[in-house]
RNA sequence: GCGACCGUAGCUCAGCUGGUUAGAGCAUCGGUUUGUGGUACCGAGGGUCGCGGGUUCAAGUCCCGUCGGUCGCCCCA
């Protein structure tokens, strides 16, 4: 079946309604992100292994085997950015990004993790990030989430979708927390699964969110955070569920929810929806406060958010909500070889019209008009032989099936009169 | 990384318990007097049956491996 080269495992090509899809929801980000003043970066997709190494965590199964990492011809490890809080720190902190703070921003594009695919999951996917970076408000916070649910609610995609939130609280609380958690399920080791053995060594908190029907009772008996939350971080909380539901943004609180990656600090959360499999989440953030200092920076508070495009996507009313892809009012058939070059004329002054067209040239006159038809065309120019002689085009609308003769040179000041945009 | 299921034309699939030149629909291309519409009719091209090995007189059909896909676990957006 298959000829020459294979897509790689885990890619995608994007096609057709998907792509109109993909392009929908990367249309409503931007339009969103304006609304909250967050500016629009570019950055690089791949930096420094340390830079992705030293934030995310060691210990992470993203860092530990899920990054591509290559040596490049110098010598140097790079590592494709396997999520975007990492490289938009470095850049905050390579490009001087303090004296603008605090700064809000956002960008979209591939990041890549190699993992077994699956539905919703793949090894280059696309992701939508915001982020405020230099401010310890909890106002940020609040700026973020209201920001997401708007989103999902422009895309349409908010039924069904809830915001799960939870505090780690600040260090202090995390350090008691963590603490108290392991000798809690130290004491409960026979009763945990094998994998959760496993968490219980290198990532404890993850237990806590574990689907394994065995780990049930340990976990329900297990310390809740509230219980070490300085007065600090509970006031903080306090002001990011005040600000929510003075935003009327609906929110579950979750004790049980934490991060995957290891420099998160108070706000944690989720969009989290039953639609998409084993793939629940469609939107994740927190805030982060000590991962620039990690990086080498100086102590800088920020909170961000990224939403897969590719779950969005597949959330999205189905096709035939969606406008057609391209919309081409105006085709231009050339008949006969002569007629060639008044063709690209005619067509070149329509797109400066700012109009689209298309020349179709393949097959007779008939299966060019059935093309035109299928793809809802309300107009075709055709000039053959007598058209050429008579210095006129035959310009057919093909709604109403009526044409008339315009000569070449009025045709565009026919079609759209000047000051009837 | 682990488990289950799956892999036949560009697409969606059929092919019964292994048996002659592997089929259909859609799509594509051509034709129905080299110039007028989504229909109809006629015809054509297109498949190393994912790949490699094995069992058998004989394999798309059974077995093993491998690659890929799907779903779940893990993890995560």
């Amino acid at each position: 079946m298959s000829k020459g080269p294979q897509r790689i495992r885990g890619t995608q090509d994007i096609w057709g309604e998907e792509a109109d899809r993909f392009a929908r929801v990367v249309e409503t980000f931007d339009r969103v992100r304006r609304l909250y003043a967050f500016q629009r970066i570019e950055l690089p997709v791949f930096e420094a292994t340390e830079v992705f190494a030293r934030s995310i965590g060691e210990t992470t199964d993203i860092v530990s085997k899920e990054m591509y990492t290559f040596p490049d011809r110098g010598g140097d490890s790079l590592t494709l950015r396997p999520e975007f809080t990492a490289g938009i720190c470095r850049a905050y902190l390579s490009e001087g990004w303090q004296q603008h703070a605090p700064i809000r921003l956002a960008t979209h594009g591939p990041v890549f993790r190699y993992e077994r695919p699956q539905k919703g999951r793949f090894r280059q996917f696309h992701q939508l990030d915001a982020e405020i970076i230099g401010t310890d408000s909890p106002l940020a916070d609040v700026e973020l989430l209201v920001l997401a649910d708007q989103l999902l609610h422009q895309l349409g995609i908010s039924e069904g979708v809830t915001l799960q939130l939870n505090t780690l609280g600040d260090a202090p609380t995390r350090d008691a927390w963590r603490a108290a958690l392991v000798s809690h399920f130290e004491a409960h080791r026979s009763e945990l699964s094998e994998d959760s053995l496993v968490r219980l060594a290198k990532n404890p908190l993850r237990i806590l969110d574990s689907k394994d029907p065995r780990d049930r009772p340990a976990v329900d008996s297990a310390p809740s955070i509230d219980e070490f939350l300085t007065p600090e971080a509970s006031a903080f909380f306090a002001r990011v569920t005040a600000g929510l539901n003075v935003a009327d943004v609906s929110w579950t609180r979750n004790p049980r929810l934490v991060r995957g990656l290891d420099y998160y600090r108070h706000t944690a959360f989720e969009f989290v929806t039953d639609r998409l499999g084993a793939q629940g989440t469609v939107l994740a953030g927190g805030r982060y406060d000590g991962l620039i200092e990690g990086l080498g920076g100086p102590h800088t508070p920020a909170v961000g958010w990224a939403a897969g495009i590719e779950r969005l996507a597949m959330m999205l009313t189905p096709p035939p909500a969606l406008p057609p892809a391209i919309d081409v009012p105006v085709v231009v058939m050339p008949v006969g070889d002569a007629a060639e070059a008044t063709a690209i004329r005619v067509a070149t002054a329509v797109r400066r019209r700012g109009f689209a067209t298309e020349i179709y040239t393949r097959g007779n006159l008939k299966k060019r008009l059935a093309r035109a038809s299928e793809r809802l065309v309300s107009t075709a120019i055709i000039i053959g032989d007598d058209e050429l002689e008579a210095g006129q085009a035959t310009v057919r609308h093909l709604r109403i099936q009526q044409q008339d003769r315009i000569p070449f040179d009025r045709i565009v000041e026919q079609l759209w009169p000047t000051g009837d945009e």
